[in-house]
DNA sequence: GACCTGAAAACTGTTGACAGTTTTTGCGCC
DNA sequence: GGCGCAAAAACTGTCAACAGTTTTCAGGTC
């Protein structure tokens, strides 16, 4: 009748197609991370489970299973007979994960400079360069920037490792401040990244493994060092839309 | 009516009385942890949710919600139309955790070793000397050690190090070779032990953070070793319940 | 006996409804 | 206008039933 079920039906054809491989909870766990990831929904929103159910077309049962998977996995917080939340991250807790993480990093640097392959190299090395022609567009360096760090870590083998890790990358997303990557930075990152890859090339595990955790906590040191002068002097960045709550789900 | 009926009971009204902490979902995710990690659940097994359901004495939307949850943190699997499976950890799996896992208690060093306190110095040191005395009697050795790790991971205060630890340790519970504690280890083990809370005691971060890594290393070594000369030489510890399937949770 | 085959049984995926709790709303009172 | 307070609305927790898929099994065939 109007946009709105038009909406919902063309999301149950695509959801009908893709059956047998994936269950609508999955399928709604994906579309709710990505929801999250994205910011379309931010740390502190309640996700009202009607709503979403309204929306995506489907009953409230997936959508409960959903938020119990995405529960687990740390993006949103539970409270019984109030609902889920997407969670809030601390700068305490922010910096608690840049120290797990590096450890990650440390270890897919130690192994993967025993296996990494030609290609691999190579796939790397292009990245490197990318990010080096993005110059300090940060729109076209960012992305680049994550997926040179997720390629680090899955080329490593450690199917573990990936998935840890990811959730630990998916985890700092929730982090309100996404302008930790400074443009000045930017230079110094892509030097740290080369040094990296030539480690690497050279089969060096020590080094490479040195080279990338401390790669991470040169992040952490920023987003230190940022919230610090940001503390003591300027303005935050964006102070208008603090408290904006009741942005949930609810309508369309 | 009988037995069945009198255990669902019980079990009904502690969950009553904790309600309103709790949610079913989380009770019976719990319950189910319990299982896989005592071993009463085997990897492989399927969780029949409708024969879980009445053993538990809820409905399958609580056990459902519960899987999603366990998939998460990697306990079971899911697979489309035909169920969720107790996970099973190939030694590939256990070496990558080992790996993992040993990163991350080297952080838990790193930190802890900056901000130990006295109290928290004579709890792991009592934790070791109980499993001094405990020589090889591995069931009084077994527990302290586990609670001597945990302990050590948990005062390092950083919280998103805390989850990912444990649940590489739940995970790794899922390996089928439990006696990966050999009793000529354990001696050498506690000399590790000792050598950490030395270390720790004296804030020496970087050294702590060598000891603890090096000690997960170790843990590896000796399951490799273990695993090898099996495979050479004797024959397997308990080759007879080998696909003992069919064990699924159905009958009471 | 081994092997298809098709019906029956068992089980998972999903939904809609009901019960109990939390939040909102409307109203009198200070 | 601000403040309790009770009724109503909104929402979560749980359940039982239905639909569709997978597994089992009996019967026929070679």
């Amino acid at each position: 009748m109007n946009e709105v079920y038009g909406n919902t039906a063309l999301e149950m054809v695509t959801a009908l197609r893709i059956r047998r491989t994936e269950t609508l909870a999955s399928l709604v766990r994906k579309e709710l991370e990505r929801m999250i990831v994205s910011g379309e929904l931010r740390a502190g929103d309640r996700l009202n489970e009607s709503a979403l159910a309204d929306r995506l077309g489907v009953s409230r049962g997936p959508i409960r299973e959903a938020c119990r998977g995405l529960e687990q996995s740390r993006l949103v917080e539970v409270v019984v007979n109030r609902g889920t939340f997407v969670r809030q991250i601390s700068l305490q807790d922010a910096l608690d994960i840049y120290d797990v993480r590096s450890a990650l990093f440390g270890v897919a640097g130690e192994t993967l400079a025993a296996r990494i392959t030609p290609p691999q190299l190579a796939t790397l090395s292009g990245l490197v360069e990318a990010m080096a022609r993005a110059a300090d567009d940060i729109d076209a360096y960012y992305p680049l920037n994550v997926d040179y760090h997720a390629k680090l870590v899955e080329f490593s083998g450690n199917a573990r490792l990936v998935t840890t890790y990811r959730s630990l990358a998916q985890e700092l997303h929730l982090f309100r401040r996404q302008g930790l990557v400074s443009e000045g930075s930017m230079a110094v990152s892509n030097r740290e990244h080369r040094a990296i890859l030539e480690a690497l090339a050279q089969r060096d595990a020590a080094r490479a493994s040195t080279l990338m955790r401390e790669h991470i906590l040169a992040g952490k040191k920023r987003l230190l060092k940022l919230t610090e002068s940001e503390r003591a002097g300027a303005a935050s960045p964006a102070p208008d839309s603090q408290r904006r709550r009741k942005r949930l789900v609810a309508g369309t």
